[in-house]
DNA sequence: ATAGGCGCCTGCTGGC
DNA sequence: TGCCAGCAGGCGCCTA
């Protein structure tokens, strides 16, 4: 579900919220979640206060004044927010941070339980975990030379490296497709078949389709809130994503949506040419 | 190296 | 109306 655009909403929306408050405690559901580290870790978090909060590719990091650092992913279905304690808790929700005199806590609610959330004891800890993950570089530092060199070595179609977040952190199902589209690159191209002017073409779609999400604070289809609670308006900008069968904005022929893999791939067959 | 399939979960939709 | 297959913003693991 959640992609970059959605991640950093989730980000902004938290941060005047969480920044300088401290943790008073933390409780768990009794359902595990798909990835999770030691659950007896997040002792590290209690009775620390908030720092600061960011994201790394699909990943939010909270850090703590103590050093001590807690990751989030929100997999498919998962939600980052702050509420009103007032508020009945919902179904599904696997976390409830209480902070010290207020009456709002940070909760987890995640319907599908692919999210994650780990503590770390600190920074170094955090770049150690992304670096074995091999996260890649972020969208919107995306070196020129480095971007043709991935692509140049690859014979995997297009629409995998764009979800490989080996490659680039942060490109997910929706934002793949759309870039591809505004790049006007077929999304069962070879990699290595792709020409230099097509790559930086493409370069900067996803930084275009990337910042253009983020200023819809993201898309929302079904599950996807801000950390407010606020649903996202870029599903309402989307030119081929989840289009299948209506007209192309650019030539009015149908989109089409095959399987690449494993995922939904939507373009349009006449704006995008095969190789 | 890479494609494909499965598994992890729950909930919703569309076709019969 | 009811049932059930199929599908969903992700990702790791396995096999061929």
């Amino acid at each position: 579900m959640p992609e970059l655009p959605e991640v950093e909403t989730v980000v902004r929306d938290l941060r005047p919220l969480v920044i300088g408050r401290t943790i008073a405690t933390l409780r768990f559901s009794k359902h595990r979640l798909r990835r999770q580290g030691p659950r007896a870790r997040m002792k590290l978090l209690r009775g620390t206060s908030v720092e600061s909060i960011s994201r790394r590719g699909k990943w939010i990091v909270l850090a703590l004044d103590n050093g001590a650092r807690l990751v989030v992913h929100l997999g498919m279905t998962g939600q980052l927010k702050v509420m009103n304690v007032a508020k009945p808790v919902e179904s599904h929700t696997h976390l409830l941070i209480d902070f010290e005199g207020g009456d709002s806590q940070l909760r987890f609610r995640d319907i599908r339980r692919f999210g994650s959330l780990t503590a770390f004891g600190d920074e170094a800890a955090v770049q150690e975990f992304f670096r074995a993950a091999g996260l890649g570089p972020e969208p919107f530092e995306l070196q020129r030379e480095y971007w043709r060199g991935q692509l140049g070595k690859t014979r995997r179609c297009m629409k995998a490296v764009l979800l490989d977040q080996r490659v680039v952190a942060g490109v997910g199902n929706i934002y793949a497709d759309e870039s591809l589209f505004q790049a006007r690159i077929h999304p069962t191209r070879i990699g290595r078949e792709v020409r230099a002017s097509e790559a930086e073409s493409l370069r900067k779609a996803i930084v275009r389709v990337l910042r253009r999400a983020i200023d819809h604070r993201g898309s929302s289809i079904r599950d996807y809130v801000g950390g407010s609670g606020l649903r996202g308006r870029f599903q309402d900008e989307f030119c081929v994503y989840g289009r299948t069968g209506k007209a192309c904005i650019r030539c009015r022929s149908e989109v089409q949506c095959i399987r690449l893999a494993g995922r939904a791939t939507h373009f349009c067959g006449n704006c995008q040419k095969e190789g």
